[in-house]
DNA sequence: ATTACATTACTGACCGGTCAGTCATTAATT
DNA sequence: AATTAATGACTGACCGGTCAGTAATGTAAT
């Protein structure tokens, strides 16, 4: 006769779920307390598994770190990729589409714990470090380097030093989303992203000066 | 008679040096590895004493993270207020030396560090990031502050949103700091902040779009 | 000068808590 | 019965913090 109370058994076997919930949970910690600061006990007990079973499915806590990182931010940027190829409107529409998008679907993540962990963590772990340069932050910037190229190229936008505009660019994208995982007693993000976005695209297309253009 | 290889005894007493020292050390190896990462042993050990010493002096690591923040960013802010009451040209001039000056007076420094060690830590040391948020973070920003009312009431600026302005403004100076201490594999501060800073100013001031205004 | 005593800056072995990683055992599934 | 997913007690390294002891310096009496 089963437990009147509760049909789940105290122990299942749910192999192809595990790696997933560990994933997750994972993710979770890591970008609410930091990488050295989060206790393998505490993601397996997160995932309701023992710590004995996440070392089933990653070798090492650094494994579960680049796994993190690969899981949750590759999707992210073939949605860029795949945008770039698909917008027709002029290089000012498509980079501010293009800004508001990325917050839509990092903003309101825990991804968006991921620029912040990665700072914090690129100096002690280099592997990982070259791994989101060269998948994540090189893709990224070519991205914004796009559109930048077609709006110059097209007249609507002025001849700037591409590679310095771009980290320009995305400066404020970044710290808009560190400081959300960071920083709190801080406000600084605490503003509606809403006026902060508008006015990051405002600027950066109308500048600071009044009408005349001098210079 | 002395011993004729070496003068200095194996043990010194100096006691006025030491609190230097040790903050020195500490701040070399807190930006270079991180707080958690940093022991102890090896701040003493580079202060040349023994961690027993270290503990004389401060109560406990907590506190040495504060008193390296303290020591190491308020000089910084006090100059920038001097520049604020004495700078007599326009705004937009202002603005610029303002963040040239910032520049030469931490980028070249380990202090340079310090903001990507107060991200990464500050979610595990809410005390200090209360203090840093309140000396350091709101000081900056009333600097900038200043400056854009400044130029908004002379009508140099365009009347844009002060509040989300300022970050935007000070986004891509804290993030050439902290790319410089972090992401090592990644060369994005590498190219001369000269001309990452002289096109942050330019775009700011100008904007990407060609001359005539839209909006 | 030299000796004796007092003060205190400094040391480093040690302690206790923590946590990544292991493995003998248990239990679900085939 | 055999296989293997899952467990959790255990280990050993690590490190922040302590403290009994050591040696450098000061001071005063001889």
């Amino acid at each position: 006769m089963k437990n009147t109370i509760s049909e789940v058994p105290a122990r299942q076997r749910r192999k192809e779920a595990r790696p997933a919930e560990l994933l997750a949970a994972a993710l979770d910690l890591f970008v609410e307390r930091g990488f050295a600061a989060t206790k393998l006990d505490d993601v397996a007990a997160h995932a309701g598994v023992s710590k004995g079973t996440l070392y089933l499915y990653f070798a090492s806590k650094e494994e579960l770190f680049k796994a993190v990182i690969q899981q949750g931010i590759l999707p992210v940027l073939d949605q860029g990729d795949e945008m770039l190829s698909q917008f027709d409107g002029d290089a000012g529409a498509l980079l501010e589409t293009l800004l508001k998008r990325f917050w839509e679907l990092v903003g309101s993540t825990h991804l968006a714990g991921i620029p912040k962990l990665m700072i914090s963590e690129a100096g002690n772990f280099p592997e990982v470090a070259q791994y989101y340069y060269e998948n994540v932050i090189l893709r990224g910037r070519g991205l914004i380097r796009a559109v930048l190229e077609r709006g110059i190229a097209s007249g609507q936008f002025r001849a700037v030093d591409v590679d310095s505009a771009i980290d320009v660019i995305l400066a404020p994208q970044m710290m808009l989303l560190i400081l959300r995982y960071s920083l709190t007693p801080c406000n600084c993000g605490k503003q509606d992203p809403e006026t902060y976005l508008r006015t990051h695209i405002d600027l950066l297309l109308n500048g600071l000066l009044v009408a005349e253009k001098k210079k």
